[in-house]
DNA sequence: ATCCGGACTG
DNA sequence: CAGTCCGGAT
């Protein structure tokens, strides 16, 4: 069922090969943006960064910690973000050198994820997304979007992180073009459909959800 | 005035 | 589990 509902996704939306960047630093630098904020925000400060070719490891350790929140100020929550993005910075560069390094490196992805989850300002969902769409390792990101489709199906009724997290990988093919696209199309669905307040009259899969109205 | 984003910390 | 972080949308 999880990976019909793939299938389904898929077909509906088409593939939508996440995650836009131009290099695995960037990933990195979206994924602390984009916590509790929506890309179109994210998209501002990673342009503000761009435009001053800041947007490298050596250098946002090298700015100040003002002129960083000034720049992501459009992302919101910058004091918070500022300080997330120089520990996030500082692990890479202390680490490996730097994310393509860390890229490279050939440690088991358990201890990479268990590494990031040790550093101050990444949980669950931000390790992963950078273990996927950072560093090309399957491991499948659970949302709140993923969680609010999941139980609203009626597939699954549970907000355990990791549980849901081994099921998907259980019950889809250990292909990271199908986890990097299965998170997008959720995502997808969830923030025009199956939203907080849903729009199930346009939902293409009402007829096989529980949540329907 | 309150809600809500591609959550994290204690 | 609640408290917290910002700005735009409702």
């Amino acid at each position: 069922m999880i990976y019909k509902i793939y299938k389904l996704l898929l077909n509906h939306y088409g593939y939508q090969n996440w995650w836009p960047a131009e290099s695995r630093y960037e990933v990195v630098v979206g994924v602390i943006l984009t916590q509790n904020t929506s890309w179109k925000n994210v998209e501002k400060a990673i342009k503000n960064l761009k435009a001053k070719n800041l947007l490298d490891e050596e250098k946002i350790l090298n700015i100040s910690m003002n002129e960083l929140k000034e720049l992501i100020k459009p992302a919101g929550f910058y004091n918070i973000k500022s300080e997330r993005l120089k520990e996030i910075t500082s692990f890479i560069v202390n680490n490996y050198g730097s994310t393509e390094n860390m890229y490279l490196s050939k440690e088991p992805m358990k201890v990479l994820r268990e590494k990031l989850l040790n550093v101050k300002g990444i949980g669950k969902e931000s390790a992963d997304s950078i273990l996927l769409y950072a560093l090309d390792r399957p491991s499948f990101v659970v949302d709140t979007y993923t969680k609010r489709l999941f139980n609203r199906l009626g597939i699954l009724n549970s907000e355990d992180y990791e549980y849901i997290k081994r099921i998907f990988e259980e019950n889809i093919p250990k292909d990271l073009k199908v986890y990097k696209e299965y998170h997008a199309l959720i995502v997808e669905h969830c923030k025009t459909v199956c939203k907080k307040k849903p729009k199930c009259n346009k939902c293409f899969l009402k007829d096989i959800c529980l949540f329907r109205f």
